[in-house]
DNA sequence: TAGGTGACGGACC
DNA sequence: CGGTCCGCCACCT
């Protein structure tokens, strides 16, 4: 195999430009491994902080930072990376999802047209 | 080895 | 909205 599970998350993250956000299924999507959402978040827990990775623009799909104890304060870390590139967090960690969803490259280029 | 637990997601109620 | 169930699969007892 041309790269491990993590490094083939990491590769996919990596691509998410600033501002933007993908979630857990997304990146599994687009590294081919649909279904396995739950394995990107693995991925990413084992990610060594601090990291190049822009592993905070990885969101579960109901638009929320992803809380738990077991991170060890990576999630509100989180927050706080997400509102300095202007993405705004509420307390309970719920953000504007579809507004900066990040289309990956995949969208085909579209032909607007005339109302 | 079996069973419980998650940085998940989607269906249902 | 929120809560439950189930499918998913790597990890950890």
């Amino acid at each position: 195999m041309t790269g491990s599970f993590d490094q083939r998350v990491w590769a996919v993250v990596a691509r998410i430009p600033a501002g933007r956000l993908a979630t857990y299924g997304q990146v599994a999507e687009l590294m081919g491994a649909w279904g396995q959402a739950r394995q990107v978040g693995w991925a990413l827990r084992r990610l060594p902080l601090p990291s190049p990775i822009p592993w905070h623009r990885v969101v579960n799909a109901q638009g929320r930072i992803s809380m738990s104890q077991a991170r060890e304060g990576s999630d509100w870390m989180q927050c706080e990376l997400l509102r300095a590139e202007g993405i705004p967090v509420d307390g309970e960690g719920r953000l504007p999802l579809a507004r900066h969803r990040w289309q990956g490259e995949a969208s085909a280029p579209v032909h607007l047209e005339q109302p």
